[in-house]
DNA sequence: TCTGGGGTCCTTAATCTA
DNA sequence: TCTGTAGATTAAGGACCC
């Protein structure tokens, strides 16, 4: 037996607990609404105006002038993300947190304590709301897929369970889309072969599925269309790859700026890897042309690092023979194939001096972004054009 | 004046190696 | 020693999710 819990509108419903006055108001909170960016997310009340998430925020501001915008303020998201999952390891410890605002829980086996799905699904919505002034939804169903469906049908501050007698009939009629890992491109594909619904997908000639979308996808595509998900909840999930990127306030041309921006994204990925004890074996470059065309440079190294330094060196010279004749849009770093523990050549001979001496440089700014904020130096401001107040702070 | 930033997972092709 | 092949690994790109 599987749980979803999912916040209702979560930075959105945060930030109206901090500022209560604004109840009732569409409320947008994303990117500054005359610049670049998006809408991360916004209340109910702005969704009657047609904002949703990863709308361009200049379209939601079309769409709703008189909207509140507000800034993303994520120490506040996180830490209430936090409230929120412990809340849930109350009941039991097989949490698995999918994102910032959501997990899965596994119940099994905690009716003596607790009661029987429903009453925990029940308990945890009042908790979660006594404790944090929070409202969420709650999926119950045999598995993850059709928790997670449960919990977007009931939303908002909904309770919803799919029994397993009701599955084909709650799942047949839904939108292709509904499925996870079906999005835009996928659908597109699907109604070309005239399929629209979840239960043609589940009835489709698997063959005729495999020769679109190969092996692996279908497989996923057809179980899931037919309620069939046997993933575990997993409460130790460790990450895969750790990155930052920026978009400029306005395309860059200026290699130099290029690199001051690439050497503060390398600060930035060294000293998060740094803070979980994962060095990476592959480090990743990123680069958007003003045409929005993305690629990606990227190179192996042995041995991996979580060294500032060795992340920009690398950059460099996957940035050097990957320069753009187009002016550049956004430019990222990430550090990838990540391993976890103890470096073991540096356990067994010690490192070599000079790494020593940069891996000291390299803590002391840790302290200085912790101090000052990761964000104390942030060339992309250098091509900030002058803004006034935000429409609302 | 469209289109963020954090990720996951899959596919394909090239290259390396046993 | 030469050649073919299976299987890993690397690199790049893309779809998708919150």
């Amino acid at each position: 037996v599987i749980l979803h819990v999912d916040m209702d509108a979560f930075y959105a419903a945060i930030e109206l607990r901090e500022r209560p006055e604004l109840a009732g108001k569409p409320i947008i909170v994303g990117a500054d609404p005359r610049g670049r960016g998006v809408v991360s997310t916004c209340s109910y009340e702005a969704r009657k105006f047609g904002v949703h998430s990863a709308m361009p925020i200049s379209e939601a501001y079309r769409r709703c002038p008189q909207g509140v915008y507000l800034p993303v303020r994520m120490e506040l998201y996180v830490a209430a993300s936090h409230q929120v999952m412990e809340v849930l390891r109350r009941f039991t410890p097989l949490v698995e947190p999918l994102s910032i605002d959501e997990a899965f829980l596994d119940v099994a086996g905690c009716e003596g304590l607790f009661g029987p799905p429903e009453t925990i699904a029940r308990r945890i919505k009042k908790e979660i709301l006594a404790e944090t002034k929070l409202s969420c939804s709650v999926g119950v169903a045999p598995n993850k897929f059709l928790a997670k469906l449960a919990t977007e049908l009931g939303k908002p501050d909904g309770l919803t369970v799919i029994a397993p007698d009701r599955i084909a009939e709650t799942l047949d009629p839904l939108p292709v889309t509904r499925v996870f890992g079906v999005g835009k491109r996928t659908a597109e594909a699907l109604a070309a072969l005239g399929i629209h619904t979840v239960g043609q997908i589940a009835r489709a000639p698997t063959e005729m599925l495999r020769a679109h979308f190969g092996d692996a996808s279908t497989q996923h595509i057809q179980s899931l269309a037919r309620g069939e998900d046997d993933r575990r909840v997993e409460p130790h999930r460790l990450p895969q790859q750790v990155g930052s990127e920026r978009t400029f306030d306005r395309d860059v041309t200026d290699a130099r700026l290029m690199r001051r921006q690439l050497l503060e994204l390398s600060g930035l990925v060294g000293m998060e890897l740094r803070r979980h004890g994962y060095r990476a074996r592959t480090v990743r470059l990123k680069l958007r042309t003003e045409d929005f065309a993305t690629i990606t440079r990227s190179r192996t190294l042995t041995p991996p690092t979580d060294s500032d330094r060795a992340i920009y060196r690398t950059i460099l010279e996957l940035f050097a023979k990957s320069l753009p004749k187009l002016p550049v849009r956004l430019l990222g770093v990430t550090g990838a194939d990540l391993v976890h523990g103890p470096d073991e050549q540096a356990t067994l001979f010690g490192p070599p001096e000079d790494v020593q001496k940069v891996a000291r440089v390299e803590r002391a700014m840790d302290k200085v972004r912790e101090k000052f904020g990761r964000t104390a130096l942030k060339p992309a401001s250098l091509v900030a054009r002058p803004r006034g107040k935000r429409s609302d702070s």
